[in-house]
RNA sequence: GGAGUUGGCCAGACAGUCGCGGCUGCGUCGCAAGAUGCAGCGGAGGAAAGUCCGGGCUCCACAGGGCAGGACGCCAGGUAACACCUGGGCGGCGAGAGCCGACGGAAAGUGCAACAGAAAGAUACCGCCUAUCAUCACCAGAGGAUACUCUGGUGAAUGAGGUAAGGGUGAAAUGGUGCGGUAAGAGCGCACCGCGCAAGUGGUAACACGAGCGGCAUGGUAAACCCCGUCCGGAGCAAGACCAAAUAGGUAUCCCAUGGCGCGGCCCGCGCUGGAUACGGGUAGGUUGCUCGAGGCGUUUGGCGACAAACGUCCCAGAUGAAUGACUGUCCAAGACAGAACCCGGCUUAUCGGCCAACUCCGCCU
RNA sequence: GGCUGGAUGGCAGAGUGGCUAUGCAGCGGCCUGCAAAGCCGUGUACGCCGGUUCGACUCCGGCUCCAGCCU
């Protein structure tokens, strides 16, 4: 994934994707120690990037998603947009 | 009413919707392993943290002996154990409730103390001193032939000697004050204070009080080596066990049974046995360990207390890319620090606040 | 999760209780027609907080950060 996938990204997250061939979507979480110190803070983080992931409706895709040091200090509501905005783009790319 | 001390407790609440991982029951699929749906039950902390101590557990030998090394260090008790806790002693801080303390030994030995200072453990720089000795100067007397000699006195100039009062240095310099005493001084003597030894008394002990004795010594440093006493084998759940899969006990070089490995400080001992290095090759999956425990809660009893015992009652996370969240609404004191990973007991560190109890001091009223 | 090591100027790197070496880099000067090299001079440091000590980079605790090892 690493080294094959395509990404996108802004001021908060990474995301690789690749498709694949099932019906799902896959996702894979990393949450550098090195970007967000604490352990519950990690945790916090991979908790939303799954909750809203379950809300779209992507399928045919391996994804990773990468955090930036930013989003220590942003709210939940301002990452959810984020993350939509992201899931947006990435499914108008993907229909292309 | 204000200021404070100590101990204990809590860690947003409630409702709705959508989700996450565990266990149990039932259904469906499947030979089975298991997968899946529904329902029910439960689902992070006081520090889960740091990994700083102490234990359990597992393997190494059943954890053995010695050396080395480490830890602890007032006393008694608690405990599975501890560097923890409780009670007490001593010292320090505070007006007090209280708080703090690595709190054995420097007369077993070795070392260290920069700079300054005379000197940093046995010494005397400046200073003080003519009582004593030698020299010198002066005066007086006696002897004698002017020389000179002897005796006595004065001076304190030089040396010897005495001294540790005073000065200055330093983090630290050989008890303090007063009187006597002396050439000057000095525990040299005396009084009081301090210090040391100590019969005895109280206390389990640390320790406290202390008749009496000693004129005063053994300066500091042991988070320097060290001595004394007590304790400690090593590694860690990525320990370890089981299942499955895979593969080649390969080749080369070197060493050698007083050897090598287990055993990771060393020696002994025990067990196993050829070993080391290089090259080449294989594996990276699952199950288990995994949560019932020195367990929680309540009552009674013993104890000042830490805690212990008895009885009753409860089952309270067990993940493995790793589960507790999101959204909406209401309320308030407006939610800090922060996420289990084998399990406990402590310590330390982070932390918004709130509640309860006991106690202290100050002010006012009765 | 468990275990181990480290932190000294801008960089590298010594230092076993008494002033923190040394090299490279920087700055100024000498040298040179100009530079390089060389020579002379110069500034800058013990991760943080406590304790022991007369005195701590060093000894002892506690934090913070950075590396490495074990599946």
């Amino acid at each position: 994934m690493f080294s094959n996938a395509r990404s996108i990204s802004n001021k908060y997250f990474v995301i690789r994707y690749q498709p694949n061939q099932l019906e799902v979507s896959r996702l894979g979480t990393a949450v550098s120690k090195k970007a967000v110190r604490t352990s519950i803070q990690r945790n916090r983080l991979k908790r939303i990037i799954r909750e809203s992931f379950r809300h779209e409706n992507l399928s045919g895709c391996d994804l990773v998603v990468t955090v930036r040091s930013a989003v220590v200090n942003a709210d939940n509501r301002v990452l959810y947009q984020s993350l939509r905005k992201l899931w947006q783009e990435l499914l108008s790319r993907c229909v292309n």
